[in-house]
Parts: C-alpha cells; sequence; structure tokens
DNA sequence: AATCCTATTACCCAAATGGGTTATTTTTTA
DNA sequence: TAAAAAATAACCCATTTGGGTAATAGGATT
C-alpha cells in the first residue's frame, strides 16, 4: 500500500485528489493538508511514501517547504502538483528537491503510475517539462572562442592559475596570459570571475 | 507519416528497429547507417522527423556526431539509443543536444511512443535516467558557510570583484575581504576560480 | 557571567591578475 | 599560392587578489 500526503491548499482539488488516490488499489492518502506549516508539523514524525505538493500556498511556498522537508527526510520522494509551467517554477522546484514535477490537468491514470514511478527511483515529470530540464544541458554551438581558447576556458573554470594552465598545456604562461586576454575580449568581460559565469550561463565549456 | 533515421553500427539490431519501426502504422525507416560519417553526409539534405542514434560507432562517436548534425540542423529531434547508463554518457549525449535518451532494452511499444513524444516537443527517457538528470539540479543542504558569506559566494560567482560586491552589500571593502578569507578556508581553496568550481560543483550557491 | 559565533573594519606585503603592445611560427581558408 | 586566423612567446606597469594578523561589537549559547 503506498501512503501518499497531499499539501494543497484548494479545499475542492484537496478533496478530489484524495479520494482519487485513496480510492485506487493499492494506494492509501489519509492525510492532507492545507499549508506547510501543518504539514511540516506532521510530515518528520509520519513520513509517507510520497508527498504531492503544490506551489502556491498561503504562508511558507511549496518550494520552501520542500527545503525543509528534504533537510530533515533527504530521502522523501516529492512530486511537484501544480499549474505553473514557467522555468523558474520548474527549476527552483527540482533544485530544492523534488523528484517530480507534475501539472494539475495531469490525467488521474497518469498521476497514480507516476506516483508508483517516484518511489521506484523514477522522475515523473510532462513531455514539456521534460524538454525543459534537458535543455538546460544544451551548449551554445556558437562559441566565439577558438579550440585553444576553449580549452583554456575550460581551465579557468577549474580554478587553475596561469601557471597551472600553461603546465597542463605545455606552454608558456605568456601563451596562457595571451589567451585569457582574448577570450576576455571576444567574452566582453574583465576578470576570471566573469569569464567564469559567462563560460557556465553561455555554456560555453 | 513519422520518418525515421537509424544509425547503429551492429548489424542484427540495426536490422530489428528498422524493421519495427518500418513495420509500424504512421512511422517509416528507409535509411538506416552504420556510422556517422555516412549518416553525416546524407541526413543534412535529407532530415527525417527523428534521429535514433547509438553512443558505440566505429570512428565518430554517436556524441561528436549529434554535436555535427545539430550546428546544421539545431531542431532536429535526436534520441540516443544505447546500452551505457552512466553518468558521463548520459549528460555528454544530452548537452551534445539529444532531446531524448533511452536504454537498447526499451520495450518496441515505448521506444515508438518515444518517437511521438519527443515530435511533440518532449524528453523521453528512462525512470532512472529521469532521476540522474533531476538529480543533478539538487544543491547540497549542509553548507559550511554562515548566511553573509553564502551571499558574498553568490556574487564571487557572478564575476564580482572586492568593490562591487562592498557596494552592493553596503559594508567596507575590509569586510569582503575577511569574508571571501573565511570562505576559502572553509571551502579549502585558494582562488576565486576554485570558489566559484566548488561552488557551483556541490551547489552551495 | 563567560564563551563562542558572526559580522564588521583595518593594515601590511607578496603574488597573481589585467591591459597594452609587438612579433614569430603554424595552420586553415579563400 | 596568398591571405587570414590561430597558437605561440615576451615585456612593462598598475591594479587586484590572497594570506597573515588584530581588534571591536552584537547575538546566541552555555
Amino acid at each position: 500500500m503506498i501512503d501518499v500526503i497531499l499539501v494543497e491548499d484548494n479545499h475542492d482539488v484537496r478533496e478530489m485528489l484524495a479520494m482519487i488516490i485513496d480510492g485506487s488499489e493499492g494506494f492509501s492518502c489519509k492525510h492532507a493538508f492545507v499549508d506547510c506549516e501543518s504539514a511540516l508539523q506532521f510530515i518528520p514524525d509520519n513520513p509517507p511514501d510520497v508527498v504531492l505538493m503544490d506551489i502556491d500556498l498561503p504562508g511558507i511556498s511549496g518550494i520552501e517547504g520542500i527545503k525543509r522537508l528534504k533537510v530533515v527526510l533527504p530521502n522523501l520522494d516529492i512530486i511537484m502538483l501544480t499549474v505553473h509551467e514557467d522555468d523558474d517554477s520548474v527549476f527552483d522546484s527540482l533544485c530544492a528537491g523534488a523528484s517530480g514535477y507534475l501539472l494539475k490537468n495531469t490525467d488521474p491514470t497518469v498521476l497514480l503510475s507516476s506516483i508508483k514511478d517516484v518511489i521506484s527511483g523514477g522522475s515523473p515529470m510532462s513531455s514539456s517539462i521534460a524538454r525543459k530540464v534537458v535543455g538546460s544541458f544544451q551548449r551554445s554551438n556558437s562559441s566565439p572562442l577558438t579550440g585553444r581558447e576553449t580549452e583554456v576556458l575550460k581551465k579557468l573554470c577549474e580554478g587553475q592559475n596561469h601557471k597551472a594552465i600553461a603546465e597542463s598545456l605545455f606552454v608558456s604562461n605568456h601563451t596562457i596570459r595571451m589567451h585569457i586576454k582574448n577570450i576576455y575580449k571576444k567574452l566582453h568581460v574583465h576578470s576570471r570571475g566573469q569569464a567564469v559565469k559567462k563560460a557556465i550561463d553561455e555554456r560555453l565549456v
């Protein structure tokens, strides 16, 4: 029997979801909370198998709630169940510790299979959410840098200094300094820190 | 009719997959290549709806092949179809531009629905792969840094220098330098670059 | 009340970095 | 084959950074 806890402020949605889950074979939903405050009091002492969490909640937000739950229960599986499909909501939720992200219009059948999925180590997401997540890995393929400059930038991102980079690439430190100067010009930055930030933001490395 | 191209060196696997796909209602697989070299010659002039790509290929690897295809066809949907489930293979593939990642033992029914999925903007992945991807977003919740130090580290990651950080936090640059010294000690690093790398790697910011 | 932690400010000095300029060799491209 | 781009190396100088040390004040903890 899979034990599910809901955190959802809308009365009708909460009751509806609880009924669907609790009424399904192999699922149980005996506790549902209106806000994170009450959920945070109950859950640490009574951890369920899965938590379904809304984002828009009065008081502590669902994202902040996830962070706090994860501190005391790092292995708890939490699925975000929300209407928000914007990048920030998705990435903030995942960074906070959500293992899945579903939209509220998700079909009940899919919701139930997603709950099973997250328990068995999966990360249920809608197609469009998954594409956002995957897309965040894709790097620019139009870097203004040359091959050597990209190599050097990579080393900069690893925190290496002139000398270390020169040694690892078997050239003089003068050469590395020249490469770095050119990198800065091309990226329009004036320091290592800015170069590293740009490299990461624009996935140049 | 969904046009699919295969790149797979193993003869039996290639023939089998081609037969499954081409024999299915609404799918067509008229071209299958043994290596990236030949695929790279054909595909740019005859772009299909979806490419299924193996990783282990003689000559140009599947990952390198994706990169090259994406340069000329940035919107091409590519699904990695491989036996490798290690982190590097997964992340390198996604970074190279793959939109989906499936294992070769994937059920034919799932494979076909995944092809439809990727065309409609999704990113088909197995549960365990999705968990890896989502896991890469989760940050550590046990930072050794104080609140103020974390603020400063965030600014370092944005490429700001002493003075800029001091001004944005309304304190003297001496204070910021002290914070940075303490951050370096706690993180066991000796430069901005290393601190930024550590901050990003361990998701301290 | 005593202690610890955090945040704050300050000074000194050596090392690293950033910017400007010039030049040779190799590789790539037109 | 000629021109352009990339990689290599060097010099000078001002600024920034890193490391050591010291001190004060407020808050939390014991």
